[in-house]
DNA sequence: GCTTCTGATAAGTCAAATTGATTAAAAGTC
DNA sequence: GACTTTTAATCAATTTGACTTATCAGAAGC
């Protein structure tokens, strides 16, 4: 014979909160209700899942184990009715997405008058963080789907490459390469390179292009956000990396100049990423096509 | 609102018999009654899993998915409630147990009688064979457990290990190292070395450490088994290496010499595996602790 | 000693799964 | 072309079993 999901249901209840009454409030049942279903499984697993002592309740160490199961059960028969839903409607209801800030500021707003035109009936709620928070907290559930660069460490999630995002130079517009077509690697050596603070995984990548190039970060300034640097630079401290993405928005600034590298540049990837056990996948793939640039383009 | 497990075994039911008499045959119930359940469960899910055309039932593209995550959870289930009796009376009921011809003629008979003596309601049934064919029985689901050396190639599989079995060198009692008390590797040199034929992990083993002992391989000769090998070396073919285990039975042989390796004597490695997903792991290593020869001597 | 927890028990209720009989449609058979 | 067979759906009747309320017995706190 085969326990049911429900009686799964109270005996997780019941592990969770240490007491039948409380369980079975939870649940909204009855409390005899709910200690039937306990004792029908008990004699259907042939083993005393609690220690009833009158006064409180604990669980067996057989118990325990079958809880873990059990626990995964329901994992997966809730992810089987969110499949389904997402099968019949694909892209409907919340959606939590997160975003980091080197972004979030560029391709959200082009995106989401898309999004709502295509899907109506989904409801993004954005969560802007740099990328260690954001995976946190996809982790643990309360994001469904992150935005981001997949050159950072991302350990435990599945993603999907969405397109490449090459860095360009951004200087002073009296600077002697402004006038340049196209910079190399080297044409950096000798520069004053302004980065973003710590944290920020934009920082990183154009670190690793800054080591290549053979150039150092300058001492004293860390800027704590895109916008702030892109000032910097054009305040004269400097020049940095910005990535093709940022300069249709931050070249306006005066006096500022943008100039490409020469093929290959170096670039960050822009991709999506989601639990690996996430019913969704196939719906954020899909919404991923929303966001490609040549898409955004028609 | 959440399916019951009842529901997603007719669905499965149905989705592998193509038919719903069928399937409610097999689930012995009566075909309304299986209807109404695959019903409740499309409105539950909002999909249509099946298509009806009055003589023949296609399943559709969700159905399809939701019927895999369908059989996982099914399967699931059958784990816990197969772990629970695991808890509940470990090693009773039935064990399919693959043994590696290279072990089972040694270890079996010392073994068995332990078996039936420690868990007279373990109900042992015996398949033995080479380690690939073992292995693929195994994730097939047609064996429980293996008993092998570890030393092979183990895909897919969750192993522990027992003991070491170290190898020595069987030759003739008249050969000219027959009285000695430990060899090293290089006294191997110049030896016409027979081995078992392919697909037994042993003659990897041995081939492994012949490279190592920079010796080759006697031309024109495989044994089938090692019994035959044996007699083979003692008939004066050449010499062999043999594991400790098989030393007890097969150097009664007569005029046949058993001698060590001198520290650190190469060896193989003798363990269980069995499937990752498999509920009884506990118990797999509880029976292990019985081969343990230390075990085996009390 | 009283109250107030706890979970188990008993009896009755009610929703829902199931059954058997039947229907309608499609495909094969003669 | 009429007949048989087989399909899944429908309907009414039945049975099952999860659920409820009311109650009990033991343990702890005041």
């Amino acid at each position: 014979m085969q326990p049911t999901l429900r009686q799964l249901e109270y005996l997780v209840a019941v592990a969770d909160r240490g007491s039948f009454h409380a369980a079975a409030r939870a649940c909204h049942v009855s409390q005899p209700g709910l200690s039937a279903q306990i004792q029908q499984l008990e004699g259907l697993l042939g083993l005393r899942l609690f220690e009833r002592n009158r006064r409180r309740v604990l669980i067996t160490a057989e118990g325990e184990q079958i809880v873990q199961r059990a626990r995964e059960l329901l994992a997966g028969a809730a992810h089987l009715v969110e499949a389904a839903r997402v099968l019949s409607a694909p892209l409907t209801g919340r959606l939590r997405l997160g975003v980091i800030p080197t972004i979030a500021p560029y391709l959200l707003p082009q995106l989401l008058p898309r999004v709502r035109e295509r899907y109506p009936a989904l409801r993004v709620e954005l969560r802007e963080g740099q990328t260690a928070e954001l995976v946190a907290l996809l982790l643990r559930g309360e994001l469904d789907l992150l935005l981001l660069a997949l050159e950072a460490r991302l350990a435990g999630v599945e993603s999907s490459a969405l397109f490449r995002d090459e860095f360009a130079v951004a200087m002073p517009a009296s600077h002697p390469l402004a006038a340049r077509k196209r910079l190399a690697d080297s044409d950096l050596a000798g520069e004053s390179i302004l980065l973003l603070e710590d944290g920020h995984c934009l920082r990183d990548q154009a670190l690793a292009v800054c080591d290549q190039a053979g150039v150092e970060e300058a001492a004293n300034f860390r800027a704590s956000s895109l916008p702030t640097l892109v000032q910097m630079v054009a305040a004269g401290s400097g020049v940095t990396l910005l990535p093709s993405l940022a300069v249709a928005v931050e070249a306006r600034a005066a006096n500022l100049a943008v100039v490409a590298f020469r093929d290959p540049a170096p670039y960050r990837t822009i991709g999506l990423a989601w639990r690996p056990t996430s019913p969704r996948a196939d719906e954020f793939r899909l919404l991923g096509e929303l966001m490609i640039p040549s898409h955004r383009a028609d």
